[in-house]
DNA sequence: CTACACCCTGTAGCAACTACAGGGTCAAGC
DNA sequence: GCTTGACCCTGTAGTTGCTACAGGGTGTAG
């Protein structure tokens, strides 16, 4: 399998596969006599993995621990639940921020009049002179 | 106004606010015998509605259009009013993402039975046998 | 006069890719 | 048998929005 169709296969990036490769997240495969990369399907499970990790909002920093952590079939999955758990705290807390800039946004907007940029309280929201902090 | 009491009356730091000038957001200050930046209060007023466009999610690029659009008094507020508008969509957008993206995360963790690897479901999850998509 | 806090410029680093530039390889069609 | 085009290779620079040095200069308090 060429790196073209690992991508295509896992709907990645050619580069980003060779980028994966080269932070070491995908272990180099063989090469053809041509030196292009070979793949088989340990790396196509792999890179699988990857991605839907990525899709699930995991940092490479991340994966990297919960593919070590794979690996190692006979350990309890207690730290990859650990891991689980850390992100998903981490992405709830993300989605209060940006509904609380939401609502604050939706507010400035809502005071708009639609006149002139003088009188704009977009603009004037954001200017130094207001103390509604 | 040295470049430091600008910074803290904006909590901002200071490489924060050369920046700023370097990328051409902040106009050049004048300059002490010393060479050091002094400032007025028109920068203080600039940097204060940068930084909360800044904390209302607008990118520089659109913060860079609102201070442009800020700057002609005299024009209707509508292109004010659309870029935040459709800065509003954009958070929306993340928000719907990061809330199903939560969801699922916290389904597949809910799977978890707490055994070894080998059967941890949030790995098996990961893996790219089964047909979940 | 000597610490020390502040200022200066310029460059490199972060995440997680993406996009070239400047080459090599391979199969198909004329 | 040779060209065209799709693919592959390496290496480097760009993206966003800063942040963190390194290696200097300045100003003031004790």
């Amino acid at each position: 399998m060429k790196i073209g169709e690992l991508a295509s296969a896992t709907t990645t990036k050619v580069e980003t596969v060779r980028y994966y490769e080269k932070i070491g997240l995908l272990p180099p495969p063989a090469r053809t006599s041509a030196n292009y990369r070979a793949y088989g399907s340990e790396h196509l499970a792999r890179l699988s993995f990857i991605r839907r990790a990525r899709d699930l909002g995991f940092t490479l920093e991340a994966v990297r621990e919960l593919l070590t952590l794979s690996d190692d079939k006979a350990q309890s999955c207690e730290a990859v639940d650990g891991i689980a758990r850390v992100h998903l705290t981490e992405i709830d807390r993300k989605v209060a921020d940006l509904t609380a800039l939401r609502n604050e946004l939706d507010r400035v907007i809502g005071s708009c009049r639609h006149g002139t940029v003088a009188d704009c309280k977009i603009i004037e929201t954001l200017g130094p002179r207001n103390a509604n902090q």
